[in-house]
DNA sequence: CAGTTGACAAGTA
DNA sequence: TTACTTGCCAACT
């Protein structure tokens, strides 16, 4: 499954139509816990989307949103959050769902990636 | 309506 | 492996 943006633009997921965040979101909610998911991962799932919109709709959530943001990683296994306590928030959560950070503060993709 | 922005990804060196 | 460049596109201004 390479990086592949589509050309349409399907607001459609499982029959209901739907706005672009509320179908990244619905996504994000299927990422079981101990795992996570790069930007693209979500964007590949949600059938069109730019990696870049994934990142854009997670920066409107609050830190205390029913949405596991927090399981969404980039490409390399990195927290991507911007600034404030969202990056350290987020590998705490992480870890206490069991996700190992290496010495570099990067996730083996390998073993917790979710997807496929 | 026309830029600009951004929690990215892939390719290249 | 890291660093830099290019392509993306919805939301924002």
């Amino acid at each position: 499954m390479k990086y592949g943006y589509h050309a349409r633009r399907s607001k459609f997921i499982d029959g209901q139509k739907m706005n672009t965040f509320a179908e990244i979101f619905k996504i994000v909610e299927k990422v079981p816990v101990g795992k996570v998911a790069t930007y693209g991962n979500i964007a590949d799932m949600a059938g069109t989307l730019n990696p870049r919109i994934v990142g854009y709709a997670l920066s409107s959530l609050n830190s205390d949103s029913d949405i596991p943001w927090h399981r969404i990683v980039n490409r390399h296994g990195e927290i991507s959050s911007r600034d404030g306590d969202g990056p350290w928030l987020q590998r705490e959560l992480l870890e206490s769902e069991g996700v190992v950070f290496t010495k570099k503060g990067r996730i083996n993709m390998n073993v917790y990636r979710w997807g496929g």
